[in-house]
DNA sequence: GAATGAATTAATCAAATGTTTAATTATTTT
DNA sequence: AAAATAATTAAACATTTGATTAATTCATTC
C-alpha cells in the first residue's frame, strides 16, 4: 500500500547527503517547522504547510506519511538543536563554574533572540507528549551528570555557595534566561516596549544574569 | 433565531446571584475551565466539554452560542482570577518594598500549585489572541502604575539596590515564581521529581526567592 | 390543571481537515 | 528511445467537529 512511500524514504536516505535544503523534502520540513514553533501541533493544518511549502497537499503525505510523524520530525529536531547549543559548555572540563554560567546564558539568550518561539512550543508540547522524548534525547544524563554540575555540587560543599538543592540552581538559570521569551507578549505589553526594546533588555540580560546568580548563590 | 438564548442569558444574570454553581451553566463553565485550562482552546473538544459536563452538546451553544464565545468568557476570568491574587499586594500603601516582594512570591506560588496549568496556558493563548485582553483586564495600569514599582523606582534612586529597567526586575520575580511551572514536566524529567518532590520545592522557594530577589537587587 | 416558556435531547448539517486514490508529469535506467 | 520509477497533482474520501433544528421534557404561571 505505502509501496511507493518507501521508496520515497529510501530516496531521501539517499538524497540527504547530497542534496541542499531545496529538496521537496527540506522545504515541506521547513515550512512545518515555522508553522509548528508557531501555533502548535493542534492548531497547525496541514493545508497551511502545504501552501507555505507550495506544493500540493498530498505530497506532504507522500513524503511524511501523516501530519503526526512529520510532527514528531520536527519535535525531535527542535529538541536536539535547542540541547545542541549548550551540550558542549555543560561538559566543558576545562572552564570554571562562573565561565560556564556564563557561557551558558549567553548562548541561551542569543539562541532566542533568533528563535523566540522555541520555547513555548517545547513547552506547551511537551505537556501533551509524556516524557519519552525527553528520554529519546538523552537531555536528563547531559544536565544532571554533567561537569557543571559536578562543579555546582562542589563548590556547595566547599562552603562557596549556599547549600540548596541542584534543581533550584537548574530552575533559577533557566527561568531567568528563557521565561521573558516566553512570556514576551505579556511583558511587552506590561511595560509598553517594541520588539527592538525587548531584544534590548535581553541582550542586556546575557551579563546581567550571571552577576545575578552569582549573587543569588551567595545569599543568606 | 436565538431569540431563545437571548432568554438564557437574561435567566443567567437573574440567576446568577441566586443559584449556586450547580447551575448548568456553571457546570459547563466549569468542565470547559478545565479543559480548556489543560489542552488550549485549539486541541479541546466541544464534545469532550459536553460530555464531561455530563449534557448533551447542544446545551453548550445554547448557553454560550460558540465555543469561542465560551472560550473568550473562561480566559477572562482566567486572567481576572490571576490578576486578582496579587492585585491587592502591589497596591497596599502600608506595607514595605520587601513585605510585598515576599507577599507577591508566596500569593503566586499557593495560587500556581492549587492551580499549575494556568501560566502556560495564559501565555500560550495569549500568543495567539493578540494584547486586547490585557487591556481589558487592566492589567498594565495595576502593575506599572502601582505603589509597589513606586518604592522600586525610590529605593534605586536611594542607591539601595542596582539601576535597573523596572522591567528585569518584573522578569526577575515572575520568571522565578512562575517558570518553574510552566516548565514542570521538563523540571519533574530531569530532576527525577514526583509531583509531591516538586511540589515541595516549590513551597521552599516561598522562602528562597524572597531571598535572592533581594540578594539580587544589590548585586554589582 | 391547562398554557406558556425554559431546559434538554436526539438527530442532522455543513464545513474543516487529515488522508488516499488515480492519473499525469518528470526523471532515471536500460 | 523505450521502459521503469519517482515526483507531483487534482480530485475525492472519510472523519471529525462546531453548530443547528425540531421535538420532548421540565418548570412556572395564570
Amino acid at each position: 500500500m505505502f509501496a511507493y512511500i518507501t521508496t520515497a524514504g529510501q530516496m531521501k536516505a539517499n538524497k540527504s547527503l547530497t542534496v541542499p535544503d531545496s529538496s521537496t523534502e527540506e522545504k515541506i520540513k521547513n515550512a512545518a517547522r515555522r508553522i509548528f514553533h508557531k501555533k502548535g501541533f493542534a492548531a497547525t493544518r496541514t493545508r497551511d504547510i502545504a501552501a507555505e511549502t507550495g506544493i500540493n497537499l498530498a505530497l506532504l503525505n507522500y513524503y511524511f506519511r501523516s501530519k503526526q510523524k512529520l510532527f514528531d520530525i520536527i519535535m525531535l529536531e527542535t529538541m536536539q538543536g535547542f540541547l545542541q547549543s549548550i551540550k558542549g559548555v555543560f561538559n566543558d572540563e576545562l572552564t570554571s563554574f562562573d565561565h560556564k554560567i556564563t557561557a551558558i546564558v549567553n548562548n541561551y539568550i542569543d539562541l532566542l533572540i533568533a528563535q523566540p518561539d522555541i520555547p513555548l512550543f517545547i513547552l506547551s508540547e511537551l505537556k501533551t507528549n509524556p516524557q519519552d522524548l525527553l528520554g529519546k534525547i538523552g537531555m536528563k544524563d547531559i544536565l544532571m551528570k554533567s561537569h557543571f554540575l559536578k562543579q555546582f555540587k562542589e563548590a556547595v560543599k566547599a562552603g562557596k555557595i549556599a547549600p540548596i538543592h541542584p534543581m533550584h540552581f537548574i530552575m533559577n538559570l533557566m527561568s531567568m534566561a528563557v521565561f521573558p521569551f516566553v512570556a514576551s507578549p505579556m511583558i511587552m505589553g506590561l511595560g509598553e516596549l517594541s520588539q527592538k526594546d525587548f531584544n534590548e533588555l535581553m541582550t542586556q540580560r546575557k551579563v546581567l544574569i550571571p552577576k545575578w546568580i552569582k549573587a543569588l548563590l551567595k545569599a543568606k
